[in-house]
DNA sequence: CTGAAAGCGCTTACAG
DNA sequence: CTGAAAGCGCTTACAG
């Protein structure tokens, strides 16, 4: 691997001028640079990341740190994060931190050790601890996915978007309604979307039974669980169950053609986040458009400005749409 | 951000001692490691990465290369890399050539110029360029997807996975097979699985019509079109269409349920890569598992093998099975 | 317009 | 068992 001394003398200057084509600083006489440009060419000389990161304290890297690597959700994540970070030069640095809660704090401490140049952190629920870690290291950062106040931030109205999907349902005039969600340990899912759906139909004067308010995880198999419990409640079948996340609905949907009950016929399914999946098997789904993608690049720029010294805190809310 | 120098003074110690202590190398004290190790831990002193990196070339990071980010394939690949690496302490700096060949041969340069300790690169297809860029720049690495002679390898019998599912569905008792493929520019998809399903056809001395053997891309929407060629080629219904992946039966699938051509009575889909969204949705698929997470978990094997010093060059060919 | 020198924060022979 | 010193490859005042 060449040197900046080794271009230095190959090109008869000082490392000095070196640096300063590399870098476009200060005055270099045009000769120069371009013997210097020439043996750059020729030995196909990259500067050391290493240590101008050392020299500089920047990196043109940026942590994102996620709660699952292999999800949909993940992916599309990251996909519009790079999209606009590889544009100015940033490469991403991942950390997967398996739901750890003790990874997500660890994992931060190290991406400063690496002088990354900003955060971006996928989370799944608050916590001050996180919050508190995450203002110590005192990198520009952004959380995703959950509010955190006080910080930059890139959230889902999780509540209007699970009301506007439940007024739409009763408009419709549809009256039995169940719902599949997740623990509250999740706030903007779990609480939010929860809170969206019981208060339009509070609005509505319609009873949620409890027997047909449930609580699962985030996998497909809890949304078989819970459709079989709703079903078994002894209440008859609902005219719609509205699913907390596209994989619950799925779910839903596997334990129904199980049953042989007829979607959307006899129940019609209603979700919220576009998942490829759900698009593709769920007969006439309803349901919510959270595009990640675009909250992905909101949370790159949103990062992006703060690296480039802007300091006033925002939060920017992704809007979400119904799709039939 | 404190540095070795702090931890150094306030032990009463060479910050060569501190070094010691955190590298676990050389003679220490115990009363001198007790008291660098309390200071440590009081004041939360990470080591800088950068700098170690500058000294020693090492980073603890690997670069992984990917033609796609936010594929199914891709994040799969990388839950199997990071499963093994991060295990080992290693992190992963995320590179998404967007199927640029440029870019390709660019990152490498770059990632090089960041110390990474080796380079796992998903390749779409087999360029003697790409690989002598990948030989100069002397870093461990491994390459997915395609066969690289001479070279760390991690590849699935595409060959023998399209020929034994071909031979099954002769076996079942089908023979007017159509199949959806992909360009010959993808070496392992395009040409070899072309070959599998044309060897086991001519084994059985089954023709494949022309109009029958369709060449694509990647997506949904090319598997329409190609479902539509088949069905309007004037040959009459198939009894199987293969296709060369499972989003390509996913779209063949969509046609024939929009041409209300019942799947599988009149004809069965038989696909290859089990992707989540093709269990769901077509009924009665036969396809061939590729395990792409296994695939990821062997790369970063292999190129940790490589990283501790081993260097006996060696292709690691994972193995698929069929499912029905 | 140019270069000598200091310094970023580590590790590693080397000498004791 | 311990530390002084050199050096990794850059950038950046500073002086000319």
């Amino acid at each position: 691997m060449a040197t900046i001394n080794e271009i230095a003398s190959k090109a008869g200057v000082s490392r000095t001028t070196v640096s300063r084509v590399l870098n476009d600083s200060g005055y270099v006489s045009e000769a120069a640079r371009l013997r210097v440009l020439k043996v750059i060419e020729e030995t196909g000389y990259v500067p050391s990341e290493s240590a101008k990161s050392l020299r500089t304290k920047k990196s043109k890297v940026v942590g994102v740190v996620l709660p699952k690597i292999s999800t949909e959700t993940s992916s599309r994540l990251v996909k519009g994060i790079d999209d606009v970070l590889a544009a100015k030069g940033y490469q991403i640095l991942l950390v997967n931190t398996n739901l750890s809660i003790e990874k997500e704090t660890e994992s931060l401490r190290l991406l400063k050790s690496r002088n990354v140049d900003g955060i971006i952190l996928s989370a799944t629920h608050v916590s001050n601890e996180l919050q508190n870690v995450l203002k110590e290291t005192n990198v520009p950062n952004v959380v995703v996915g959950q509010p955190y106040p006080e910080m930059y931030n890139v959230v889902f109205d999780d509540f209007s978007a699970a009301k506007e999907l439940t007024n739409k349902l009763i408009e419709n005039g549809h009256k039995k309604i169940a719902y599949l969600g997740v623990a509250d340990t999740d706030y903007s899912v779990g609480v939010m979307r929860r809170g969206g759906v019981r208060s339009a139909l509070e609005d509505a004067n319609i009873q949620l039974p409890l027997e047909w308010d449930w609580s699962g995880t985030f996998d497909i198999k809890s949304g078989q669980d819970g459709m079989k419990v709703i079903i078994e409640a002894g209440l008859g079948h609902p005219d719609v169950v509205i699913a907390a996340t596209d994989r619950l609905a799925v779910g839903a949907f596997e334990y129904l053609k199980h049953k042989q009950i007829e979607v959307p016929k006899e129940v019609l399914l209603a979700g919220m986040g576009t998942s490829e999946l759900s698009r593709y098997v769920i007969p006439s789904l309803l349901t919510i458009d959270f595009p990640i993608e675009e909250a992905g690049k909101s949370a790159a720029e949103l990062l992006l400005t703060q690296i480039e010294g802007k300091k006033t805190i925002s939060t920017k809310v992704i809007s979400h749409r119904l799709l039939e």
